[in-house]
DNA sequence: GAGTTTGAAACT
DNA sequence: CAGTTTCAAACTC
């Protein structure tokens, strides 16, 4: 696209070029490096000590993954373990990594920025150092590794040596160990080869976009993991692509800020609700990728989390790190982006064949596309988020997809909102089908007819009017909102165009980072909500001591979150957001003579109402209108601190489909925070308002499109449920999100479940009739979770009723 | 493929 | 906050 700068819509706030890096041998880097401890001699009762130093809390293993860990290399260097201890304390490189410019200007103040890059420039700069970084100027790794991008191949020796020398460290230069398990060397090596294959074009762009340089890092990283001798065309395109999975790296890194230190948030203990956590996620994909390295026809049996469950809220951890929030709340930005990377090096090897039993795991990381298409040679990183019930499309790059073979290309993958739920084994077969297109390299003649067919598939997608293509992809059309509006689904999904869109003056890309993201800054300080996902799943049948609730929910409970306004669909159609996600009609919609095949609005109320009526007990607590309640509660059932009530502990932002951008998060702006039960319960019920997050730049955008959340009172792990506590959220909806645990707090039987706090009280009782009062109502005490279906506890007579009532809603 | 319809997003 | 406009996807032909 004809996207110059100099036009830049939004501002050309952005990104100060890069001047010249200045000499590496100047650089305060190596001073500051030759006063780090030793990592290795770092001891575990340290730790509090080390905290000070390190703002990453450490990451606590389960044990059954000790033996994983070690087997693929991820203890050797900065773990701990404590003797006789089930537990292993792997501490994490505090590795902040800032890909996008927005955040880093926020995060550089309490995180290492530059510590990703420090880890990649060079391998033998160990967790713990790099940690200690943060208090470096973050530019300086950037710098040198600039330097070490820009100068030619033959100087690419030179730098390692400047930066191995700058480390002054023999301890970390000299373990062999940490050079094999940590390969950052090489990849550098190979990422500056490889930038010295880069055209001249690249490397402006490599350099002069500030806070890039993590991102740029990465994408070395990725790029030095398959691509020996690429062409220039390649390494750009590639790096573009990887450029969007950085993005959701960086959410990812940042979303782990979130989580507590003794929270089992990185166990991997198959905790899928864990496994929302961004860091969870980076881990188990480093986890995984190294597992497959070793084990790969064995499967991901060790990561045999359900990704279902990812989803990403980079903002979150990014605002409570700026926010400064309590360690409880916004712990250290916790990446495990160093295990990642580190892995993903390592997987560098990785043979197709081993990314096929990856796929049919179901179990898919960005690094698994990313080394998968690495491996093509043609592709760029791409995340996915197998959410089961949760839909995802998938961003392609229809170059990748059409010209895969010949070309490189970049997708993403994305949770759109109106697909139906995308099992993760749709993934596979979006990658899997891809792979004889991209994979299949060998034959000349083949690979030629290949290309053809390729190309002319993409430009038949490309052509394509509307977004979603066969595939499952999603590629906006915009033409006049430069696809910095929400009504690009990219940018609404958080996640860049793709070559493939068929968007004019596209200013969502790689190249507008910085626009991109205030664009989106902006949008979020008008709406909060704007990049969340637009429909969740909640599914509150595990609830514990809630059982009885299940009756009436559906198995999929999921709704959209602001609700549909149709007036001439009737819901019928994809017009219509409800119908488009395949989720009933509710409460929060508004619209006309709803006959959403998958529950209509009316449905909804009335389901709501009658076991409402049935059980009047909760009415005491939370009734205080009519139907006007119900539509009310509706407004934010799925709202982010409705989720967040419903399971604090297991935040899960997503952003962006498959589950990226459209798993987005990322940022989507998610701003999910992994918070504590009892810190978020404890915040809400004291009437909030502590801004918890702050809108701000989404590092990464992704956005899925379908969460999931489970009962407020469901800690386990294995519950996904998806809570995202927005501050900065409506009143509105912090008041749903309390109402809605107080609604929780009632089983249906009027059994109360340990109400959450006081706050109830407050609530006062209305009359049975309440709820059909017609008066207005008061947020806090509506549930905002109606049922979804009907109200099995009710018993017949009330079906009966229910089924007349339906009859006159339809009149 | 062009044109229309639709409803969300953006604007006022 | 409501009404209007803009926009792009969905849809129709």
């Amino acid at each position: 696209m004809d996207c110059s700068p100099e036009t830049n819509p939004v501002a050309a706030t952005s990104s100060s070029p890069v001047s010249s890096s200045p000499p590496v041998q100047e650089s305060p880097f190596s001073n500051f490096l030759s006063n780090l401890t030793p990592i290795n001699t770092v001891k575990s009762e340290s730790y509090t000590q080390l905290g000070t130093f390190l703002p990453t809390p450490p990451v606590v293993f389960t044990s059954p993954h000790i033996d994983l860990l070690r087997e693929n290399s991820f203890l050797e260097r900065n773990d701990i373990v404590e003797a006789g201890s089930n537990v292993v304390v792997y501490k994490e490189c505090n590795t902040n990594i800032v890909q996008n410019p927005s955040f880093e200007k926020e995060v550089q103040l309490s995180s290492a920025s530059g510590c990703i890059d420090e880890y990649l420039a060079d391998p033998k700069v160990d967790c713990t150092n790099s940690a200690g970084l943060h208090l470096k100027p973050a530019n300086d790794v950037s710098q040198l590794l600039r330097s070490g991008i820009t100068v030619s191949k033959e100087s690419n020796t030179e730098v390692h040596e400047v930066i191995d020398g700058s480390t002054k460290n023999e301890a970390l230069t000299s373990s062999s160990q940490a050079e094999e398990n940590m390969p950052s060397r090489e990849l550098i090596e190979s990422t500056t080869n490889q930038s010295s294959v880069k055209n001249s074009d690249e490397l402006p762009r490599f350099s002069s976009v500030k806070g890039k340089e993590s991102a740029i890092n990465v994408d070395l990283v990725s790029q030095a993991q398959s691509q020996g001798q690429n062409t220039s065309k390649e390494v750009s395109q590639h790096h573009r692509g990887i450029r969007r999975h950085l993005q959701f790296e960086t959410a990812v890194a940042h979303k782990s800020t979130t989580f507590g230190n003794n929270e089992s948030l990185w166990s991997l203990t198959h905790d899928t609700a864990n496994l929302r956590s961004p860091s969870n996620l980076t881990n188990l994909r480093t986890l995984a990728s190294s597992h497959f390295d070793n084990k790969a026809p064995s499967g991901p049996q060790a990561v045999s989390c359900d990704t279902s469950q990812l989803s990403f809220c980079p903002h979150d951890s990014v605002r409570s790190v700026l926010t400064g929030g309590n360690s409880s709340t916004s712990a250290p930005i916790h990446s495990g982006i160093g295990l990642h990377l580190n892995s993903v090096s390592k997987s560098t090897s990785m043979s197709s064949d081993v990314f096929s039993s990856r796929k049919s795991t179901g179990y898919l990381s960005t690094t698994d596309q990313m080394l998968d298409h690495d491996i093509k040679k043609d592709s760029s990183s791409s995340f996915i988020s197998g959410v089961p019930g949760e839909n995802y499309s998938c961003v392609g790059d229809g170059q990748q997809e059409s010209q895969s073979a010949a070309d490189t290309s970049s997708f993403t993958f994305y949770s759109t909102d109106g697909m139906p739920y995308l099992p993760c084994d749709s993934l596979h077969h979006i990658l899997v089908d891809q792979q004889p297109v991209s994979c299949e390299v060998g034959d000349a003649s083949q690979d030629a007819n290949k290309v053809e067919e390729s190309n002319q598939l993409s430009q038949t997608r490309k052509r394509r009017k509307g977004a979603e293509i066969s595939d499952g992809c999603k590629r906006c059309n915009c033409r006049k909102s430069k696809c910095l509006k929400l009504y690009c689904e990219c940018f609404a999904a958080g996640v860049f165009c793709l070559d493939s869109c068929a968007c004019e003056n596209c200013y969502n890309k790689p190249e507008f980072e910085d626009t991109v993201f205030d664009t989106r800054q902006q949008i979020e300080s008008r709406n909060p909500l704007a990049f969340a996902p637009k429909v969740v799943k909640h599914e509150i049948d595990s609830l514990p001591n809630i059982t009885e609730e299940a009756d009436w929910m559906t198995p999929s409970s999921a709704r959209h979150k602001r609700g549909c306004n149709c007036k001439k669909s009737k819901c019928l159609k994809k017009y219509c957001e409800c119908y488009q996600a395949n989720v009933g009609c509710s409460g929060a919609c508004r619209c006309d003579g709803c006959q959403n095949p998958c529950g209509t609005k009316a449905d909804q109320e009335y389901n709501r109402a009658e076991k409402w009526e049935t059980h009047p007990a909760e009415k005491l607590d939370t009734i205080k209108g009519g139907n006007d309640c119900i539509k009310a509660a509706n407004i934010n059932p799925y709202s982010p601190s409705w989720e967040g009530l419903c399971a604090i502990s297991n935040l899960t932002p997503l952003s962006h489909p498959c589950s990226s951008m459209k798993v987005s998060s990322a940022s989507s702006s998610l701003r999910n925070t992994k918070i504590s039960q009892s810190h978020l319960q404890s915040s809400k019920l004291q009437s909030s308002g502590t801004g918890r997050f702050k809108v701000g730049r989404s590092p990464v955008i992704f956005t899925p499109q379908v969460y999931e959340s489970k009962g407020p009172y469901q800690l386990s792990s294995d519950d996904a449920s998806c809570e995202r506590t927005y501050d900065d959220a409506p009143e509105i909806l912090k008041e749903a999100s309390y109402t809605t645990k107080v609604v929780k707090a009632s089983s249906p039987n009027q059994k109360r479940v340990s109400p959450p706090q006081s706050r109830a009280k407050k609530v006062h009782s209305s009359s049975p009739r309440g709820l059909r009062s017609g008066r207005k109502f008061i947020l806090q005490a509506v549930p905002s979770f109606p049922p979804l279906s009907p109200y099995t506890d009710s018993k017949d007579a009330i079906n009966d009723t229910r089924n007349s009532r339906k009859d006159n809603n339809n009149i």
